[in-house]
DNA sequence: TATAGCACTATACTCTAGTATAGTACTTAC
DNA sequence: GTAAGTACTATACTAGAGTATAGTGCTATA
């Protein structure tokens, strides 16, 4: 039994505010596959609705409102008819790369060590 | 207008498996600040509670369980009395530092940035 | 004998994320 | 004039995450 040393909880949570905003800007069933379907292309509302399996038309059109606010993903309106509207992933957006690439590499090690106990 | 390019959905939700198993385990209100509260010391669970502002029992109970299972935290418990339990966090947990690291410095610069915007 | 401390569990509730389904406004092509 | 395509919005519902509150079993100390 160890002993136990005090944390101080205002450094701690100075720490956690960043990680959990991150987080939270990721989270939820929807933000990755959209950013993921962005991160080499410019695509319609219509291409991404077929490209993400199950997704509907309102979590879409939320979720990318949600990343326009928040700068990663840029809308433009095109004045065609029918309207068309692309969306782009922000060069800001893409400084999220390292952080999804660091996502997906222990993602992947978890797997294989999950599966194999 | 740019030309879209079609993506290969196969190869995407590929790589989109083990990302998402990743935030999986991190999402939720409170994995973060119990990992991070583990992150340096051993910790048992009255500390935890107390150190962890507004978490109920339940739900530390309840999140401490799925990390267990996940293997990044590990229980321990002394025949005392009244009982004592130790958790800590595996080595394997440590293997998420990074992870959090690259969560945390992007979270840092998203704040400056809305912030200043 | 009563009380207090530890590590929970039980029950019931609320609130938000996500789903299902339908409908809108615009215009061009048939 | 009506059907079709685009990019949505509206309404209603469901399920699951999280909250609030109370209670359990153990025993050492007062």
């Amino acid at each position: 039994m160890k002993k136990h040393i005090k944390h101080d909880p205002q450094a701690c949570s100075k720490k956690m505010l960043p990680i959990q905003d991150a987080l939270e800007i990721l989270s939820g069933k929807w933000k990755l596959p959209i950013l993921v379907a962005l991160m080499f292309d410019v695509k319609r509302f219509s291409d991404l609705s077929k490209e993400i399996p199950r997704i509907t038309d309102r979590m879409l059109s939320k979720e990318l409102k949600d990343l326009e606010m928040n700068k990663l993903v840029k809308r433009t309106v095109y004045d065609t008819f029918p309207v068309t509207v692309e969306y782009t992933m922000t060069e800001y957006g893409r400084s999220l790369k390292k952080v999804i690439e660091a996502l997906g590499e222990w993602g992947e090690k978890h797997r294989e060590k999950i599966m194999s106990e």
